[in-house]
DNA sequence: ACCGCCGGGTGCC
DNA sequence: ACCGCCGGGTGCC
């Protein structure tokens, strides 16, 4: 009987029997007992504990589930019970009902339990081997404010809880000896983690995971791509926790028995192995390969998928979707669904259409042969069975069914006989009808699982990484035209569906879930957090040998968020809510230090996570290729450069004059736009906005407005990047104060609000009030635009650029660029020439909407002979997390004032997945600001990164001295 | 003996 | 349960 619990877990009918054979006026099975009870209230964090009481276990010789010492046990309202109302079932972890809590005890435990006033823990300390009662010691469990209620309400029936003890957190190893009383003092005086810790111990949870495991392993034949040798040890790693024979984390034999040294529980029957895990390398390290070389190499009895070879290598992959799928999956991309690349699948397809019919029936057919032969070559060591593969799976849930039937039998005779009835039931399931599913031969197929925006990127990888004269079977389960053969689905190698896909069927007669796969793989597994969500039920409803979760950020926010992969990977017994809360989530957030190294023992042995800083045999595990950075310099046309000098005296004739009066910062804004006007004459003459630059001798307030929003549109509008003197970062809300100063909104809103009366700007001490602070007003925002409609022209350093372009295009055309620059407006100007010369180029900027930037980088990813060569990209548009790695030469059209927002951008095609050597092309203009603005860039950096420690006097100094090297005073 | 005592049968809720 | 309880057998010491 044991045997059956083992494998069947808690969801399985044959579990029923045991409630269900005794009173059959209850429809419910025990295992949906036990997890409504547990249920209710799965969130314990807030429980306190209000006392613990010993009480007794009685009619142990009717059931058949075993506690050892120490273990702990779960108690379950029956009141369905015919003998009394008030039941209190006692089960052990796997739902083996164990006893009955003691009738009059369990009058009193009902009323708590039935109104929800506290939950209960029962761990047994000792009486194990008793044959008719034994104690057990329960804790009661809730909030805070039902403590006394509970406490007066047990009272009241005779049971005093003794609340002197202090935190027990539930069985473990300080409990197995039997005189262990010293627990609670043992306990009492660990100290609990602080806050801080606890948060430290989970950044850390995931990290250090690496120390190479099992040491490394050739990918198959078939896998066309090498490995990397991080790859090859990942790939090691997997393989061998799928077909691993060392028991789960924390079970260990002694003697015939195995025992789980947490829960205590033990078990004659070998522990179900966990064949699976999280894999949850950093971005870029190259989970997806690892997994299809997993795929590929490790089939059954660790043999390499049997796989057809073809001699031409015409589209082994790519056939099976078809055109109305193909279809409907660009269509859900370009509505803004985000999906990854997929005009490059698209484009695949297309010529594919013709023939994708006839392809998938031919293979259908081929594959019918293959699991015929296969069965026949394996035939020696598998003898017999008779029924075809396909037909497996019915035919065990039959013998389930009947296994359950007959012990149901059984005991509708006396109890007297019984007993003896029972044994042999047992004896006869676990001898004859119980099939061991984990073997089940007849599994072939892969199920991965993953977000509509990767979707593409694995069919891509599999056409990219699976040798061309391999047939592989890869089926896209997805859009309206999808198969839901079973049949079908089953033949086949590997089948790619997403999140919504699998929810939308689930409980629709999905197919998904009769199937029973050989691996289901979850990528972006994170994203399976919430357990109440229909996408995580789903996902838990999926039958499989092998589960694998995909991840780079497995943990978002708490140990909460890690119960869903432990329950998906049905890692026993924390699959079930409340031994998972018992065991290590309530302890970890009460700050139990025990606690939280049983969940990093856990972690640890499931877990394979390296991340881009990780070193194998001291050396980076991948090396990104060549970055080369060159200065061009660009030389002014004529009549450019007249116009700069003009420029550059009448500006800097100003300056000095500032410095001479002290007055630099008083007049910042104007600093800056002078400096901005000799950048922008750099880069096109068209970029210059049309405005007077004196603010002094202004009269009305209206005028004045005017002008500060003028000198605030300077400073902002064409992408300066400009810092706010408060909060030392670019400015967010920007106004602009009378005295030509930006900040912004809340940072010189709070300087206001503190300083009270008579508030004074922190840059030059002016007098500052909130109604005077001028916005830059929203309808300007829109504008742009209009001045282009003037004859464009061309500037020396548009020339530079597109001859560096016309000539790589020549050299090779496979080249993508990003041509990048400060001044938005730019990139408009750059346009053109770009069109005239036939370039096709996107754009990225910061006025784009979230979803036109996803389907813009998508674009420009694309690896399609018609995606875009060129990005045009505004040096502060999107995070640091973007992926442009499709580019690998990078123009900067102007140099920025910091440094390491170039850096940033370089570094977003200078990334993991980047392939070819960098080039970074600087220009910069000749004798000009430009130049004084890289060699300051350096200070500037120091200044930044002084900045917090440094006192504002500084601060002003080095920007008074900035501007005195820029304007070369 | 309308008791006590003995010893076998029996036993969760 | 190496108990308690029940109910039948039995009955001076």
């Amino acid at each position: 009987m044991f045997s059956r619990r083992w494998r069947f877990g808690w969801d399985r009918v044959s579990e029923v029997d045991l409630f269900a054979d005794r009173h059959e006026t209850s429809a419910e099975t025990l295992s949906q007992a036990i997890r409504a009870a547990m249920s209710e209230e799965p969130d314990s964090d807030g429980s306190v504990l209000f006392g613990q009481l010993q009480g007794t276990v009685v009619g142990l010789r009717y059931y058949t589930g075993v506690v050892n010492q120490g273990e702990m046990v779960g108690l379950v309202r029956q009141p369905q019970n015919p003998y009394d109302r008030n039941a209190v079932m006692v089960a052990n972890i796997y739902g083996n009902q164990v006893g009955h809590i003691k009738r009059e005890l369990a009058a009193a435990m009902a009323y708590v339990m039935d109104n929800n006033l506290a939950k209960v823990d029962g761990v047994v300390h000792w009486g194990t081997k008793n044959k008719f009662t034994m104690p057990v010691m329960l804790s009661f469990w809730g909030r805070e404010e039902n403590k006394n209620a509970v406490i007066e309400c047990m009272a009241h029936r005779g049971y005093k809880l003794n609340t002197t003890g202090s935190i027990s957190t539930g069985a473990n190893q300080t409990y197995n000896s039997p005189g262990a009383c010293a627990w609670q003092s043992k306990k009492g005086l660990t100290i609990p983690l602080t806050a801080e810790e606890l948060k430290n111990a989970f950044d850390n949870l995931f990290e250090g995971l690496m120390e190479s495991k099992e040491g490394e392993k050739e990918a198959a034949e078939s896998v066309g791509t090498p490995l990397l040798l991080h790859q090859k040890q990942a790939l090691s790693w997997m393989c061998a926790r799928e077909n691993q024979s060392a028991l789960p984390p924390f079970w260990e034999k002694r003697g015939e028995l195995y025992y789980n040294t947490l829960t205590c529980f033990s078990t004659k029957d070998i522990p179900e192995r966990v064949r699976g895990g999280i894999l949850a390398d950093d971005m870029g390290l190259g989970k997806t390969l690892t997994t299809i070389a997993l795929i590929l190499t490790n089939f059954h009895n660790r043999k390499p998928l049997p796989v057809e070879k073809c001699e031409k290598g015409s589209s082994p992959i790519k056939a099976k979707i078809k055109p109305q799928m193909a279809s409907k999956l660009e269509g859900s991309s370009s509505a803004g669904d985000g999906a990854g690349g997929s005009d490059a699948t698209g484009a695949s397809l297309c010529s594919d259409i013709p023939q994708a019919e006839e392809i998938c029936a031919d293979k259908r057919d081929r594959v019918e042969k293959t699991s015929e032969s296969e069965k026949s070559s394996s035939k020696g060591k598998m003898k017999a069975t008779k029924r075809k593969p396909s037909k497996a799976a019915p035919v065990l849930l039959e013998d389930l069914d009947f296994a359950a039937a007959l012990s149901g039998s059984a005991s509708d005779t006396t109890p007297k006989k019984k007993k003896t009835d029972k044994k042999a039931t047992a004896t006869l399931s676990v001898e004859s009808s119980i099939p061991d599913t984990v073997d089940d031969p007849s599994a072939r197929t892969t199920l991965i699982i993953c977000p509509l925006s990767v979707l593409s990127n694995w069919l891509d990888q599999f056409e990219q990484h699976v040798r061309a004269n391999v047939k592989l079977n890869v089926y896209l389960y997805y859009g309206s035209e999808r198969n839901r053969s079973k049949k079908f689905l089953s033949s086949q190698d590997v089948v790619i569906t997403t999140y919504n896909v699998l929810s939308a069927d689930f409980g629709n007669k999905s197919p998904l879930h009769g199937i029973n796969w050989l691996r289901v793989v979850l990528d972006e597994g994170h994203i399976i957090r919430n357990p109440n969500a229909q996408m995580s039920k789903a996902v838990l409803g999926l039958k499989a040998q092998r589960r694998w979760i995909l991840s780079g950020t497995p943990i978002q926010n708490s140990v909460k968020d890690l119960w869903m992969l432990l329950a998906f990977l049905r890692l026993k017994p924390f699959d079930v809510r409340e031994w998972w809360n018992r065991v290590i989530q309530r302890p970890v957030i009460q700050g139990d230090r025990a606690g939280l190294q049983n969940l990093q023992t856990l972690v640890k042995c499931i877990t394979l996570r390296r991340t881009k800083s990780s070193e194998v045999n001291g050396r980076p595990l991948v090396s990104l290729p060549e970055k080369t950075v060159c200065v061009e310099q660009v030389e002014l046309s004529q009549a450019e450069r007249e116009e700069y000098e003009l420029a550059r005296n009448e500006g800097r004739n100003t300056i000095r004059r500032y410095v001479a009066e002290g007055t630099v910062l008083r007049n910042y804004a104007d600093v800056l736009a002078i400096l901005m006007r000799l950048r922008q004459h750099c880069c096109h003459p068209d970029l210059l906005a049309k405005i007077s630059s004196d603010l002094g001798a202004t009269a009305t307030p209206a005028e004045l407005r005017e002008r500060l929003i003028e000198k605030l549109r300077l400073v902002l509008a064409s992408g300066s990047d400009e810092e706010c003197s408060v909060c030392l970062d670019s400015v967010r809300l920007p106004v602009i104060t009378h005295c030509a100063h930006v900040y912004c909104r809340p940072c010189i809103a709070q300087v206001i609000s503190t300083e009270q009366n008579a508030a004074r700007c922190p840059l030059c001490r002016s007098e500052i009030k909130t109604s005077e602070l001028v916005e830059f007003p929203q309808e300007e925002m829109e504008e742009e635009n209009g001045t282009s409609s003037e004859k464009w022209r061309t500037s020396s350093k548009v020339q530079a650029l597109m001859g560096n372009l016309l000539r790589l295009r020549c050299e090779d055309s496979s080249i993508k660029f990003l041509v990048v620059s400060q001044f938005t407006r730019f990139l408009t100007i750059l346009e053109t020439p770009l069109r005239e010369h036939g370039f096709s180029f996107v754009r990225l900027d910061g006025t784009m909407s979230q979803k036109r930037r996803t389907h813009v980088i998508q674009e420009f990813q694309s690896s399609t002979a018609d995606s875009p060569a060129i990005m045009l990209l505004s040096l502060k548009a999107g995070g640091v997390g973007l992926n442009l790695t499709a580019a690998s030469h990078v123009f900067l059209m102007d140099p920025a004032w910091n440094p390491a927002t170039e850096e940033q951008c370089i570094d977003r095609c200078h990334r993991l997945g980047q392939t070819r050597k960098v080039v970074v092309t600087k220009f910069i203009v000749k004798n000009s600001v430009e130049e004084n603005m890289v060699k300051i860039q350096r200070q500037k950096q120091d200044l930044v990164e002084k900045a917090f420690g440094s006192t504002n006097t500084d601060r002003k100094t080095s920007r008074i001295d900035d501007i005195k090297s820029l304007m070369e005073l």
